[in-house]
DNA sequence: AATGAATGAGGATTCATTCAT
DNA sequence: TATGAATGAATCCTCATTCAT
């Protein structure tokens, strides 16, 4: 009988207690990047340490490297739980009756996307990830994960919107991801960048994330539509 | 006869020869600054090394600091020139006698980025270099060259497209530089990436970014037309 | 059978050997501060490089700093050493029955510091470490042991000599400070001035620590006891 | 004619104007000794830097090393400066008719060395400067310097003191530079020290110059005498 | 004599990763 | 499985000094 049978109540695994069940361990890699998305919100890729997710897990550094072979595979790990929520919404909203119009999918896309800042700021840190070292196979899996899903989507977003022609679905995701990552990265300054907005002058340089994804997007399916 | 007077022709000032006159340091500068340009096609911002640009330039590192206080400055003076060159060439062409549609404004954006692929790359890396060590003299010189330059070219851009209504001529800037960094990002992978990419499967997921972007520009700009 | 158990006699743990338990890690924190002792002989701190310190641990850069958070961390934490087996010293001496008159203190004071010869060229150091880059909490803990060990030496002194009056025990010690700082570097001069010093025309210049400490001291002694 | 002949009534020389005669030369050397001892107030050895002298002089760096072989030799002059004037000072006071007692003479050195703070800051370096690059022969006519001066005025406390033995007097200025030096390190706190030091549960540390060394002198002098 | 651009050795510190326990 | 001490490569930046002009 395993410990996981034993009436332990608790969802999450004791730090520094072993994993021993198949089970322990899926939890135990689940509570470390639990850790890593709650240190994302006030780090950059370079001072996303290695030490401090242990620190903030309770677990020593080495243990972290039994789960992830490399920092850079576990921040892929993390980007692809968020990736797979993301889509996992996305479907669910679309698969509900219409009838849709641009305005219904505009709101779509930008709740499916409000509650997920940090993807925001992980999706760019992508290209980052794949500078450095991650095995050839974590990388692939990624990538395979991202096309299904969003073929997956991109029919979706065919089906709802009947003006949008075959293949379409795809590249509007791809214009989606673009903009997640470059107005993410607008709208996400660092403290002297946003120190500097603050003042009067360089006010029109702000960009609220939302606002300004809802307007792109759209535009872009105003735009869509009328290039029919 | 001293160098000065011999009508030196070269444009570049061979290294480790001083650069006594102001226009010599500024060719020095310049050169610095070409050669930061060509490696930082194959670095990061983590390693893109100081070390390596004095090599490259066949100048010692401390020279470059007779240039540049910090390596954040180097990279920021980098961006600064060719946005310059970009916002030039922007309203170079604005400035031509119109008439303007929508394709045409769309052709001229794309033509302007295309001699500047490096622009995508170096966009991008605002967000990290201000995340370190700037000052904060330097770092508002280049929001606020950012501004102004902005805020012409947005005017020019109102100037051909009767259909923007005030203001939207920077907004629409916005977008494009979420869109260059976005795109920018996903058109130009890591070599690892690419290695994944050009597999058969994963071909849905290649961006050519001239193509892309030039598609993205005309559905906005349709979009935004539409939205009157 | 673990090298715990097996009765480990040598008091040293051998380089890169891991310090796992507590009192291993105080053996290797000991090790270093050894090792910079005796590499404080022939150094400055600006010459004092970790790197040597690494390099005569027989360990890596990296492994100082899990001891020591900056060199003048390790530097302070010297001094403290030194310090406190110089105070422990001299209240063992001054807590023997008496009768004490002011030869018998001044050899004391003086028999105490022979063995302490690094502490004369330490001691100055401490102006030097403050300049630089310390936790304030590591600084205050070194001036509260100084302030805590002197008024304990001063109350023995005080009890040991009944001409002082109260207060003039940590006066006393404050003038002994100034002269191990202000004796130890006129006797303990660079190389060069060695060797000027060794020229008979300059030998007047020449100081032996021991006996000008020990003529201060007496003379300061009976300066203080005249006073009354 | 020189050009310093010419009524030029300044009595500095402007700078980047050149020092032709020996006189300007001269000239130009104590400016920069001067700019040095400005300088010397707020920097210790390793934050004194050769560009801020030439930037402070109005030089360039260069012309610095027509005038000092080495940063060590132009402190080294500074300090000979120092103490050259020390020493008349003190060869004047004892001129004067007496009678002396031990508080007179104790007041006299104390004066003497109160319009010199830079000397209880620099004295103590001197250990410093000899341990780097500095030529043989600087450091020999320092030393030399040192004694025949202390010689002098060793010879005036023997006269004036009449309870000094032959030798005595070069003895006691001996211990005064070790308390210039000492003292001077412990009144002359680094910032971080003092602010510890501001701390009311600090306060008995604090060290005050100038009372805590005539009271070092007088205590010693009456201990002198009382020796007989 | 004056300049100041160029030099380049040198040092502190960080952190992902390994591996002995 | 978990640990965490040890590693060591890697990087930025300083500054006394030189030397071509």
């Amino acid at each position: 009988m395993s410990r996981g049978q034993q009436g332990r109540t608790s969802v999450t695994l004791p730090p520094k207690q072993r994993a021993r069940s198949a089970a322990d361990k899926q939890q135990r890699r689940a509570q470390i990047l639990a850790t890593a998305l709650a240190m994302w919100d006030d780090h950059s890729f370079a001072s996303f340490a290695m030490a401090e997710v242990a620190a903030r897990s309770g677990l020593a550094k080495g243990t972290l490297y039994l789960y992830f072979q490399t920092k850079e595979e576990l921040l892929l790990a993390l980007l692809e739980g968020l990736l797979v929520g993301w889509f996992d919404a996305l479907d669910a909203g679309l698969a509900e009756a219409g009838p849709w119009d641009v305005e219904r999918v505009a709101s779509l896309l930008c709740a499916v996307l409000d509650e997920r800042h940090a993807l925001t700021r992980l999706l760019p840190l992508a290209a980052t990830i794949f500078e450095h070292n991650i095995p050839l196979e974590s990388a692939r899996a990624y990538k395979e994960l991202l096309l299904d899903r969003s073929a997956r989507s991109a029919a979706g977003l065919e089906r709802c919107l009947p003006f949008l022609a075959p293949g379409e679905g795809l590249w509007l995701l791809l214009q989606l991801y673009a903009l997640i990552v470059g107005l993410g990265q607008m709208a996400d300054p660092a403290p002297m960048a946003r120190q500097l907005l603050d003042e009067e002058r360089l006010s029109p340089l702000r960009v609220a994330f939302g606002p300004a994804f809802r307007r792109c997007i759209t535009t872009l399916l105003y735009g869509m539509q009328a290039g029919k």
